[in-house]
DNA sequence: CCGAGATTAGACAGATCGGTCTAGTGGCGC
DNA sequence: GCGCCACTAGACCGATCTGTCTAATCTCGG
């Protein structure tokens, strides 16, 4: 255990912090949940913020390698780019989901928040991948249907919050619909 | 002025609030704001719950209204339809465009707390009006329909928050297009 | 074996929060 | 004119928050 601080510490802020919110959930509380005494906290981080920013951070990390492994597995161009309902279809089917973590982060944070900064860049990590698939599939216009797609994610992660049952398939039907409409306009559908 | 001091609180606690985040915002400030005595507020909602309570309410009301008149506005079923997203393009238009008041007070909110269940309530008073629009649209299937549109509308009211120039156009085409293929789905586009 | 750095528990400070209470003031109906 | 009620200003309380500090303990490289 040679450094299990700074992991403990990540692992339950993300826990509580994702779960209840960034503002809710005070120091005491990831300290307590993770084991740890108040002075490693600071001497890890040096602040909350810095906190909530690692912990954001990673998170994106590891939600964009999980949707890039979602493209991966598929062949098509045109189910490449549905491939990010699917990674979504997966978070909103486990248990635990609370609806997007950015979203949720930057709505407590003020508009110069560590919250909101990190939300931009995972937004534009995401526009820049649906731009690309867009591309590959041969959208007339990619940047346009990258935007509406990343539309329709951002709403299903928060009506996710509400309703987890069967707004997977709703989103992925919807995504489809505009994705049939940008590639082929003047054909008929399947 | 007979009764100032709640109206006044309303307002003041709507401005803040919404500008600012729920739990950010203080009592202090908002009975600053308002202008009004801290015991005021006691006396006129009881505690800073209801008051919370009492300005999404009421921002419901007027959002909700607002979203009537534009499906009033439009004649023919499909643009009935399409409404929704006008009165959002008008939202977006204002400079103090900041999201959508009830996602982000549910973000900061307990999952027993008030704002979540004034979301919900929001959210189901939506669907109710949409799949009565899809219906008169002539949707096959119109609960499905509705909540597709519901996940753009959701959508790009958190996109809103990061760009806010173009993305009310982004979105009616995606509705469009959404619309398009649920009640024509054989037929090309025009 | 010993010393440096990480870690521990916990007291402490300063600020802010929601909420209560009191005393005084204003206007309006009767 | 008098009483009632809303309102005002502000002190006050207990809880909670982030962050600092101290002193003891643990671990591991040299």
């Amino acid at each position: 255990m040679r450094t299990p601080a700074r992991q403990r510490l990540l692992d339950a802020a993300e826990e509580l912090f994702y779960a209840e919110g960034v503002h809710t959930v005070g120091i005491d509380r990831v300290i307590e949940h993770a084991g740890v005494a108040r002075g490693s906290l600071y001497n890890a981080f040096g602040s909350k913020d810095e906190l909530v920013r690692a912990y954001l951070q990673r998170r994106a990390d590891r939600m964009f390698a999980r949707i890039e492994a979602a493209v991966e597995r598929q062949e098509s161009a045109r189910d490449r780019l549905l491939a990010i309902f699917d990674a979504q279809a997966d978070w909103l089917a486990a248990p635990t989901y609370n609806g997007c973590a950015f979203a949720r982060a930057a709505a407590e944070s003020p508009p110069d928040g560590v919250a909101i900064a990190c939300s931009r860049e995972y937004r534009s990590r995401l526009i820049a991948l649906l731009t690309t698939l867009a591309t590959e599939a041969g959208a007339p216009q990619p940047a346009d249907l990258a935007r509406q797609l990343l539309l329709l994610y951002d709403g299903t992660a928060n009506a996710g919050r509400y309703e987890r049952t069967t707004i997977a398939a709703v989103a992925k039907a919807a995504a489809s619909a505009i994705v049939e409409l940008a590639l082929d306009p003047q054909s008929t559908r399947s």
